[in-house]
DNA sequence: TATTGTTATACTCTATAACTATA
DNA sequence: TATAGTTATAGAGTATAACAATA
């Protein structure tokens, strides 16, 4: 059947690890700002939420606490994010990007999206088009809405 | 500029790491057979390369020789994958699948579609045509006529 | 000497459990 | 008691360097 959600699940199963084997691939070979897949999501995330908390950082990404305040931790050392007490409730932190991460996530994106616009740059506009539309419609279902944690369940 | 080889890359660079954390965390959680995606993937090319060699996995892959190395001790330990010599030049190691890999190859395969499915099930069934037709796209241009490509799909 | 794998070592990413501090 | 984060610990995945065995 065309269309059905096994099909769309089979195709993705097909086509995401590739796609993911060549963003991983680009970025390691793009040294000078040497930003993981992960840390390059907190650093655009806090550009655009600056201020954000720990936990917010950690829903959006789908991560655990303790997974996210380490990796945070990894980008504070290196001077590219900064902590600081939330005066109105003094539990929370509020991250923001300082001005060398911005500047490394800016570097980190346009080479890596540079690179696979190249690639892109083979097919016609409305095939862009409908993969933009793809990738909005996967982040709406796989971003947001996290279920995934108690799915998991254990 | 909609469209353009550049917005669609930073699409890209937004979704396609959330789809695959998605990927991961529902093959994780598929108790009775968890294979990671990488295990899952050299899986399915020993089920088609029956009897091939360390080296050429690792090329196929994209993994260093050490990293598949050890991959492959993990899968030897869990009975899915066997380790002879080969007779004609005893440097080399052939590989292939045990009954027991391939059945859990199969089932790690469909207990994840099943997973994605579900979701991709609360969609309207133009956005899952828009997903396949985009899914077909991005394996076209990332796949490099690889392994993955058939052998998921299936 | 060149090739094929393995061992040793280290780092990143991620998780769960136990804990601290604040509300 | 409930919430926000951190620390402790563990395991997978990956890399490089050094090594062993075979050609």
């Amino acid at each position: 059947m065309l269309g059905s959600p096994d099909e769309c699940a089979r195709q993705i199963l097909e086509a995401i690890p590739l796609v993911m084997r060549a963003i991983r691939h680009e970025m390691r070979s793009h040294r000078g700002s040497d930003l993981s897949v992960p840390k390059f999501r907190v650093l655009i995330f806090l550009n655009r939420h600056e201020g954000a908390s720990l936990s917010e950082i950690a829903e959006h990404l789908g991560l655990a606490l303790p997974s996210m305040s380490k990796m945070i931790d990894g980008l504070v050392t290196r001077n590219m994010v900064v902590r600081q007490m939330d005066p109105g409730d003094r539990r929370r932190v509020t991250l923001a990007p300082t001005p060398l991460g911005r500047a490394a996530m800016q570097s980190a994106l346009e080479a890596t999206a540079a690179r696979l616009a190249e690639r892109l740059a083979a097919l016609p506009a409305s095939g862009r088009c409908t993969i933009i539309e793809a990738m909005q419609i996967l982040a709406s279902i796989f971003g947001c809405g996290r279920d995934t944690k108690t799915a998991i369940g254990k």
